[in-house]
DNA sequence: ATGTTATACTTAACAGTGTTAAGTTAAATG
DNA sequence: CATTTAACTTAACACTGTTAAGTATAACAT
């Protein structure tokens, strides 16, 4: 049966297409800006074909970011572990997600600020890969707790916290670029440290 | 001349009008589900009207937000400052701007993250009231490193930690409100406490 | 009081949107 | 070779933000 197998794949060739187009203008022109027919007009196939593949635009948003979250937690889970000083492992992944949300502004930005706006409830519920992002960052946490290296608080608060520290200063950067901020830099090495020194204390 | 007078007041009620129709039906129904006809329909003017006083619909955003801004600020200047006890006075600041995106969330949501979207580069420029809220922030942190009760780092840099701890967490909250969250209020006090914490390490 | 001008608003239209239903074509199956 | 099925397209609907042109009414000058 080389036949199906060959049309499946044809199949998941043109989906990946449509994704990476959509991917494309939704991030150099936003989400708002992007017709079904731009993007059906860029991989050349009638607007209605994509409807084939994704049930609507939202449902083509939520397929794109959950890519850019795969990159993410990739990009995390890839970070050398330093067993020996976990707090300096903390340090780094939140230098690493910080460094992705600005590296690909507006991928954070559709994933983080856009998609909630579009897809209510949706994002991080169970099983979902922002919910593995999170839970990375706990583990990295978890480390440090179990040493004895941060304040016994329980897991969970801890890592939001972290969270909201990384995707505050991340969304600000992105969102109001034309703001003088303290030298880039200084500013999220200046963050991170006051977190993780305030969940020392 | 009583006559421009009371044609003046008259054209600033409309324009008042709309722009509370406006704001009434972007809170509720989203500003990209809201469309221009829709608020006309709602104030009993034809859709054309609406451009008389405001140059497109990001224009129309735009004066809400600064609203929007305009009660923030108001709502952190009408704290009591206890002038003893500045670190004090930092943690309310901190409380109150949270809870107040806590409380409006779809207003905070429309200026701190639709409104970047639509209106690049503009929301915190000089002179701005988004940049007064964060001169309110810094001047807390000012008398607080001021009485060396917080480590002598600059106060811009200061500010902006704080600045990124708090709107990192509101989003959050506003974002994601079927996440598995710590207990609200614990989260909040937790995200301020170490943010704080960490300022005096 | 009447003619003129300016103000405030409306109507009509354009080019575009997401999405659905119906129609077409070509390939795989019997 | 006929038929079914899958992949895709055409046409259409009700809507969008926005502009240009038109209208009515109120204020003004004579």
């Amino acid at each position: 049966m080389g036949i199906k197998e060959r049309k499946a794949r044809e199949k998941e060739q043109l989906r990946q297409q449509i994704l990476s187009a959509a991917r494309e203008l939704f991030v150099n022109e936003g989400y708002e800006n992007v017709s079904m027919r731009k993007i059906a007009s860029k991989i050349e196939y009638s607007p209605t074909t994509i409807y084939l593949y994704f049930k609507d635009k939202a449902d083509l948003l939520d397929s794109v970011c959950k890519e850019t979250l795969l990159n993410l937690l990739n990009t995390l889970e890839h970070l050398k572990r330093d067993t020996t000083d976990p707090v300096e492992t903390l340090r780094k992944s939140g230098r690493a997600y910080i460094e992705f949300g600005l590296k690909y502004p507006q991928d954070y930005k559709l994933t983080f600020v856009v998609r909630p706006q579009f897809q209510k409830g949706l994002g991080l519920g169970e099983g979902s890969v922002g919910e593995k992002v999170f839970d990375y960052l706990c583990e990295m946490v978890s480390e440090c707790i179990r040493q004895r290296l941060l304040r016994q608080v329980d897991v969970e608060t801890t890592g939001q916290v972290m969270w909201a520290a990384v995707h505050g200063v991340t969304l600000l950067l992105i969102d109001f670029p034309d703001f003088p901020w303290t030298e880039k830099d200084k500013l999220i090495d200046t963050v991170i440290h006051t977190t993780i020194e305030g969940l020392k204390a």
